[in-house]
RNA sequence: GCGCCCGUAGCUCAGUUGGAUAGAGCACCCGCCUUCUAAGCGGAUGGUCGCUGGUUCGAAUCCAGCCGGGCGCGCCA
């Protein structure tokens, strides 16, 4: 049990003792450390359904507060319970915690089976910046999830099936240089999609022909397939090679084409069971979710009144889309992987195609939480979206190498002695770091303007900030010569700032729960932030191998719990911990 | 036209779901390396939380209406 959660049940039966009955009394850190550690604010609540006075409650609750072992509790301003919690207690919890391979985190997911659908790029296209946010939130989610005791099965959902083999195809048979193929196959993939496509707007009989590989593709053809196979290698190998570099790592790769088999009797049950209906020889499912009023130019009134937005699940020419896919990628993930709960995490530009695929889904009978994990745009120079197709996009494998490049260059800078393959080691962990901490630490939603330097920013609220916190208590151990048995320590807490590193240390289990509650790794991110701040603030303030015993063993045992919980945070969140930098 | 998201310090962003005097980083200014890694620490400056009303003990947060920006809305994914 958190600490939090002892002192809501410890409240929760003041209360009960106070009113007669069971009621909830939330418990939250508090906003600030002027008034304790953490605080409620039930009791102004619960005053005002009694019509009672706020502070007389207060009182009455506080009067019956047992905290033995915790601290004390006082009230405050209109009937704020402000409890502070010992110096001792929190050695207590966090001699605890030092013991506990969870580091306090409860197992909240424990019986529950979730798929996490994220990346999702296209085959034949590189990755570019705009890929970040699925791959590195998914990866992180999964890590989190996984860590709190769910079942996580990673899916990449990948593009190997949309219409832009039309012109794959007919490049690869026109433009296709087998030598650049070998050397860099995405790229000469993307070189010849290029191509094509620039063709095709000056001449439309290029357009068809491309239909007409597609139709062929689509139709069966063995020539058509076998090169689709070969495009759908190369490209995974060279997906594989970035996700390699990002340590990110799926159960699954089960792309749109693994699910066509499936997709005319979908269509058929959903028409059978009269959950689609056609409309402009399209089949539609409907929704009620979204009424347009009389005036909506985009409105649709059918003679049966259904007024929304429909999905199309099967084009006038028998063509299937992407909805229709995914319906058979939710199918297959309850019916195979026993699926409790699915996340997507895609842009939040689809959030319009997810209401009405778990909508649709609802209807068939699919029961589950199912969950569009959104995130904002990242956005040009000139605040306008990134577009796919425009292709000038930053790519990924560029921001990566910035990164890594600007990190070596720090090294270089800062600890010369670092060199050969340690250094290029840690320039890799301290590079990716940077990139993958600049994204998870700022809320999914927001939409950003892409920036080198905001991306790879190596000072500050970063990554490496944290990775230096864990490095330096490194240090102390590498220059610790007799042995040091952790769990034989005991901890004394008296300086404000080990007190302080204590509490934040102590907190760990309390927001890891939080982060899955709305899908948020950033509040993981902010959190260990402030761990790091606490602990470097400690640093400057609290000699540890200087110090007298026993204060040297306690604050030992702190350095360590600190760097337990910090390597820990960090790897939730896909970042490594170099040993020094 | 309808729907969704956003507007917080010069810049980039947090803000634990309605709490107390709104916080970080960057930039700028003043201090701190003969002590465990200065990618660090301590301090100073910086605010009409887009605007106007409403709800209540209490609003950056919830509701309504405006202003400004982004995105989505039948046969692409």
């Amino acid at each position: 049990m958190t600490l939090l959660q002892e002192l809501e049940s410890r409240l929760a039966a003041a209360f009960e003792a106070a009113l007669g009955e069971p009621v909830a009394a939330p418990v939250v850190p508090a906003t600030d450390l002027r008034f304790g550690d953490y605080q409620s604010n039930a009791a102004m609540g619960l005053a005002k359904q009694r019509r009672t006075n706020p502070r007389a409650l207060a009182e009455q609750v506080v009067a019956k507060l047992d905290l033995s072992g915790l601290g004390t509790a006082d009230i405050a301003g209109p009937g704020f319970i402000n409890f502070r919690i010992s110096p001792e207690a929190f050695a207590v919890r966090a001699k605890a915690l030092a013991a506990d391979p969870q580091l306090g985190v409860p197992k909240t997911g424990e019986g529950r089976t979730v798929v996490i659908d994220f990346s999702a790029p296209n085959v034949a296209k590189p990755m570019h910046v705009g890929h970040i946010r699925s791959t590195i939130i998914g990866d992180s989610l999964a890590r989190i999830a996984r860590f709190l005791g769910f079942k996580v099965i990673t899916d990449n959902h990948i593009g190997d099936w949309g219409t832009q083999f039309g012109m794959i195809l007919h490049g690869w048979k026109t433009l296709l240089d087998e030598q650049a193929l070998a050397a860099d196959p995405i790229a000469e993939l993307l070189r010849i999609y290029r191509e094509v496509n620039a063709a095709t707007k000056a001449d439309p009989a290029v357009l068809e022909t491309c239909k007409g590989e597609l139709v062929k593709l689509q139709a069966g053809d063995e020539e058509n397939l076998a090169i689709w196979r070969r495009c759908v290698e190369v490209s995974k190998e060279g997906l594989q090679r970035i996700y390699d570099r990002l340590d990110v790592s799926f159960d699954h790769w089960l792309g749109e084409s693994f699910y066509n088999d499936r997709l005319p009797g979908l269509v058929e049950e959903f028409l059978g069971k009269g959950l689609a209906r056609v409309s402009d020889d399209a089949v539609c499912v409907f929704s009620d979710e979204t009424k347009a009023p009389e005036n909506d130019p985009f409105k649709v009134c059918r003679e049966d009144g259904w007024t929304d937005n429909p999905a199309i699940i099967r084009k006038a020419d028998g063509g299937f889309l992407y909805a229709t896919t995914d319906l058979a990628t939710l199918e297959y993930r309850i019916d195979q992987w026993g699926a409790d709960e699915i996340w997507y995490v895609v842009g939040v530009p689809q959030q319009l195609h997810f209401r009405q695929i778990f909508d649709a889904a609802a209807r068939w009978g699919k029961t589950g939480n199912f969950r569009h994990i959104a995130f904002g745009s990242i956005l040009g120079e000139d605040r306008k979206l990134m577009k796919t197709r425009s292709g000038d996009n930053v790519g990924l494998i560029e921001v990566l190498e910035e990164a890594v490049e600007r990190a070596a260059k720090v090294i270089a800078e800062k600890n010369p002695e670092l060199v050969g393959d340690e250094a290029k080691e840690i320039a890799e962990i301290v590079g990716i770091g940077a990139v993958k901490f600049a994204e998870l630490s700022q809320h999914r939603l927001t939409d950003y303007v892409f920036s080198w330097d905001r991306m790879l920013a190596l000072q500050g609220d970063t990554a490496p900030y944290l990775q230096n916190s864990f490095v330096r208590i490194r240090s102390i151990f590498r220059k610790l010569d007799e042995p040091f048995d952790v769990s034989a320590a005991e901890l004394h807490l008296s300086e404000e700032a080990e007190i302080h590193l204590a509490r934040l240390l102590v907190r760990f289990g309390e927001v890891l729960p939080l982060v899955l509650e709305d899908h948020r790794p950033n509040l993981l991110a902010n959190y260990l932030l402030e761990l790091a701040r606490a602990f470097h603030s400690f640093y400057e303030a609290c000699p540890v191998l200087k110090a007298d015993e026993p204060v040297r063993s306690s604050r030992l045992a702190l350095c360590d719990l600190a760097s337990r919980v910090l390597s820990q945070g960090l790897g939730l969140l896909g970042i490594r911990c170099p040993e020094r930098m």
